[in-house]
DNA sequence: ATAGTTTTGGGACATATGTCCTTCCCAACA
DNA sequence: TGTTGGGAAGGACATATGTCCCAAAACTAT
């Protein structure tokens, strides 16, 4: 991790994300820039509360390890997103572990600076409304689906999201085998089970299995066992 | 349902639960109180979003039906209480099914008086905010913990829970069978297999089974099965 | 190129869970 | 008193999923 100072490109994010109309102008000078690289760290589940981040640049995965060393996958995010919204709310320590996926551009604001500032800021809090009701939506649906349905069914969901929704056009309908532990991770369940199923799956003929790949060979037939719910889309 | 014309009720509700800070003096004349029998259903999912209601009285059941049939238990609510607070802020229809258990007293104020009068309201603003981030919380750690444990597991914590909570003092430790399928619903299995599990932990020792209920024999056990987490904790 | 190391896919087995259906018990009622 | 209906518990079987471990493949460093 290390700071960006370049006001210049700072600036650009607000203007690209339309940030500035839910900040306090008392707060712009306590906006700070940091950069984080492919694997680094940007909090670690129990960390005590500090930031409130906004995600303006890269990838982030969002995950938990339970007390036995599982870890859940929560969610990719993708600019533009929040990061210790729900934290700064309650006052509480990180509840997961964010990690950069790609290089990771964030600003953050210290709470010190936005309690003192915007605690009564309405379009701030109105945007955090907003963004934390739609996580909400997204956690609702995501533990029905879970408990609902089978593996087979969430992983088709997962392939349709992954794999069609914005990726590189040479990926479209592809996905790395690299990719594949973390989205058993995701999905919630063993990397060996997700192979089995991944090999049902073949035999249905609704994807293919490569070298270093999956392909989809039937998109339609996943969106049908997939309940037609994509579950997990951005 | 049914209105209850009786502002000197209304007026006790307000102050016991402090609820007039919260809300914007214009938007006093529009509040309703309604009662609910048991077994009433005060909203269906996919219902269009209409109120917003405080739950002041009883007890609440909020559930969902996946297409399929299933029904899944999300949560017991008891004073204080907000239903439709997401629907609010998203404008969304109503995702999940609420039923009263008890008879119910809610305060409800429709959406319509709520933009018009308090969409800036910050007191609102901040009371929903910590109301929602707390339901997130909630919807978090369920969801690793329904798909990181088994069903024995999860039901001990329910046990725990409901048992001990602030039920009468005539049933600490006992569980009606009769709320045996509610519960099933609730940590997302089959009344078949919580069966099961409920031998299971007969067989430890932890609980034992009389007719029309079961007893915790084991409180101290039981904790240690379930983690010592107290996911369905109020 | 070769030996060691990591990655990947899958076999074998145990456990967790769902579905269907039967049996048992008891209360209400003719 | 016998009948019947419904709820509660559990048997039997199929499926879903986890764990442990191994073997082939790919990759790396010498």
């Amino acid at each position: 991790m290390r700071e960006i100072h370049d006001p210049e490109l700072l600036q650009h994010y607000m203007e690209t994300f339309e940030i500035k109309p839910i900040l306090n102008d008392a707060l712009l000078p306590y906006l700070t820039l940091y950069s984080y690289d492919h694997g680094e760290l940007i909090c670690t589940q129990g960390d005590p509360y500090n930031h409130l981040y906004l995600l303006v640049k890269g990838k982030l995965k969002i995950f938990n390890t339970s007390p036995e060393g599982r870890t859940l996958i929560l969610s990719f995010k993708t600019p533009l997103d929040v990061v210790g919204d729900i934290e700064y709310v309650q006052g509480t320590d990180f509840i997961n572990t964010v990690e950069a996926v790609s290089e990771v551009h964030m600003i953050a604001i210290h709470h010190r600076w936005l309690k003192k500032f915007a605690s009564d800021h309405t379009p701030l809090l109105k945007f955090l409304l907003n963004v934390i009701t739609k996580k909400f939506y997204v956690k609702s649906s995501s533990l029905s689906f879970n408990l609902l349905y089978p593996v087979e069914v969430r992983f088709a969901s997962y392939l349709l999201s992954v794999c069609f929704d914005e990726g590189d056009a040479l990926y479209r309908g592809q996905l790395s085998t690299s990719h594949l532990i973390d989205a058993a991770n995701l999905i919630g369940t063993s990397y060996r089970h997700l192979n089995r199923v991944i090999q049902q799956l073949s035999k249905e003929g609704l994807v293919e299995r490569h070298k270093g790949f999956i392909e989809v060979k039937n998109r339609e037939g996943l969106s049908e066992l997939a309940n037609h719910r994509n579950i997990y889309e951005k």
